[in-house]
DNA sequence: CGCCTTTGACCGGCGC
DNA sequence: GCGCCGGTCAAAGGCG
């Protein structure tokens, strides 16, 4: 489909795919946008469904015909301006039409995209063959072929109208990224009056250390934590490595996210200055990979030196991310290396649960558990704690960065403040609303957890878990933490999920057009991170697809990456502060802790 | 030989 | 205090 996103569906199960290689057999996730492009391969086995309406016919996975779902897509932050995108299974002609905001049709802005699947010359013909029953063939050939050729002219006729929808949307997105860094700019400012001097002059002092830092410390994987700053700023390097290869300029968009991770970086040591919290998030900065983290769970405890930091780093240690995917493989590849330490019976599942840490480096504290779903045996889920100190390669940094982020969003509500538990509140009700059960956040678990679960289309009426489980503010997060990040990651899921129902040509919950005109508020601290452009996109994204052959999980890594791509079509405008809730899932939350 | 998986033992938290 | 349970450890064995 080549709606103004410019995604295109192929599907081909199991067919593998390398970096660097251009696989031509299989079929890929085509996602054009402005005039970068990515491909991967997926395999379609808990979407499938959901991608009906976009993806091509020619998938062999034996897709049945079904009318395009009619999806809603607001593509313009400033509301002034819709696409709306209809469907037609027969011709697999999506019609794109632009409203303005009180919902007439811009003069002659009708369009009408074709999907590029041919459908109607086959179907119409077959149709009418049937009736005409052998009256004239010749004229059925004459006037399919007519229809064909009118349907190039459109084609390309829509083709450039794409074009002209994605050079709008890489405008707008530019001038998103500026405010944000705007945004950014103010609230920092706002931030530093209410806090003490002292604070000030720590903070002025962080920023010329995190200068240093950002000198001497070339890589910081996965710090994405409170702030995802590094993880940006690595990003940002990835990005830069790949572009090499690709030899693509940057774009204006990347020159202002990087910009913007700047930025991000002054505040995130903002806050790493203002409390000694995080220590346990800075791997990366610290010496000894040891000291952190798990395994060096009794080293830490025998460091006398840290105790906010000890209870920070267990808190982080419990908040984990579990991905639910569809998967015949006994473990989905993330690209990671793991190694499996145990395995037991975990209660009320006849399947077995293991257990493996990551093994790419010394006292890299992240874990993962492997268990089947009892109730659907196809499912695998996938738990992560913990966040790597260590470089990841870029087939990880997408599942990374994703599991990272999430968890990162749980702890963000870890707080007694009343930020907190407003953070909570609006991360729920961001989500809840919303269609896509996709995002779980849950304390119900012996550990606050949020799940991914992409074993299902984002059908409104499906919520993965009862909304009883609302709403538990955890304690005991300082917090600087939640006020950085507690904004940051309801939107990233959020994000993710709203991407993803682009990504499955899904209907989008019309919540979103409420949430994206009033009580969405961009929060670049993460987000700005995340869009480093569209190159960093396609690295992350490739990779981690490129070691991921379960599409479930590839496409969460996707997800993730495309949240920063630099495309928002959901990202709007910045009128108030600390109201984020532009997710599209659903959301529980409860806490035991 | 190194790395990995397997698997029983062990530990700590929690509820009764 | 005891048992249950989740999680981890570490010895043993397998594999390349």
């Amino acid at each position: 489909m080549d709606k103004g996103w410019g995604l295109t569906l192929d599907s081909d199960p199991g067919t593998k795919f390398f970096p660097n290689k251009t696989n031509s057999g299989g079929p890929f996730f085509r996602l054009k946008q402005q005039r970068d492009m990515f491909q991967f391969p997926v395999s379609l086995a808990g979407f499938r469904e959901d991608h009906q309406g976009t993806s091509s016919s020619s998938s062999p996975s034996g897709q049945e015909k079904r009318p395009v779902a009619v999806d809603e897509v607001d593509f313009f932050s400033d509301k002034k301006t819709r696409v709306v995108v209809g469907g037609d299974d027969k011709t697999g002609t999506v019609s794109v039409k632009k409203e303005t905001s009180h919902g007439e049709a811009a003069p002659g802005s009708d369009l009408d995209v074709n999907t590029g699947l041919h459908l109607l010359t086959a179907n119409a013909g077959s149709d009418q063959s049937t009736v005409d029953d052998g009256v004239s063939s010749d004229m059925e050939d004459k006037r399919a072929k007519n229809e064909l050729a009118q349907l190039h002219v459109e084609l390309q006729r829509m083709n450039a109208e794409n074009q002209k929808l994605r050079d709008m949307l890489s405008h707008v997105s530019n001038n998103y990224s500026a405010l944000q860094m705007h945004l950014v700019t103010l609230m920092q400012q706002q931030r530093n009056q209410g806090t003490e001097s002292t604070q000030e002059h720590e903070v002025r002092q962080g920023k010329s250390e995190e200068k240093k830092h950002d000198v001497i410390v070339p890589r910081q994987f996965m710090d994405l934590g409170p702030s995802g700053t590094a993880e940006a700023d690595e990003m940002s390097h990835s990005s830069s490595e790949e572009r090499t290869q690709s030899g693509s300029p940057p774009s204006n968009a990347e020159i202002a996210s990087k910009n913007y991770v700047k930025s991000k970086n002054e505040i995130s040591q903002f806050d790493q200055e203002t409390s000694s919290f995080r220590d346990g998030k800075r791997v990366g900065r610290e010496e000894s990979p040891e000291s952190e983290g798990w395994g060096p769970n009794k080293a830490q405890k025998l460091n006398p030196a840290k105790p906010v930091d000890q209870s920070t780093e267990a808190t982080m240690r419990k908040a984990r991310v579990s991905v639910r995917a569809r998967s015949e493989a006994p473990m989905i590849t993330d690209g990671c290396q793991w190694r499996k330490y145990g395995q037991k019976m975990a209660k009320g599942n006849p399947c077995p649960r293991a257990y493996y840490r990551c093994t790419m480096a010394v006292g890299c504290p992240v874990r993962k558990q492997v268990q089947r779903c009892a109730e659907d045996r196809t499912i695998l889920i996938t738990t992560y704690e913990g966040n790597h100190n260590h470089p990841l390669p870029p087939a990880a940094m997408a599942m990374a960065s994703t599991t990272a982020a999430a968890a990162s969003m749980l702890l963000s509500g870890s707080m007694p403040s009343a930020d907190g538990i407003m953070n909570q509140n609006l991360l729920a009700r961001a989500i809840l609303p919303c269609s896509s059960s996709v995002a779980t956040i849950s304390a119900s678990a012996p550990f606050p957890t949020v799940t991914l679960d992409l074993t299902h289309s984002p059908n409104p009426l499906q919520f993965q878990r009862p909304p009883t489980q609302f709403q538990v503010p955890f304690p005991g997060q300082p917090q600087n933490f939640a006020s950085v990040a507690a904004p940051q990651l309801p939107q990233v899921i959020g994000q993710a999920l709203y991407n993803q129902s682009k990504f499955s040509g899904l209907q989008l919950s019309q919540d979103m057009g409420s949430a994206q005109l009033g009580h969405q508020v961009p929060h670049p601290q993460l987000q700005q991170p995340q869009q480093p452009t569209l190159a960093d996109t396609v690295s992350a994204a490739t990779a981690a697809i490129t070691a991921d052959p379960s599409f479930t999980a590839a496409l969460a890594a996707a997800i993730t990456s495309i949240i920063g791509g630099g495309a928002h079509p959901n990202s709007s405008s910045n009128t108030s502060n600390n109201n984020n809730n532009n997710s599209n899932a659903n959301t529980t939350t409860t806490s035991r802790q």
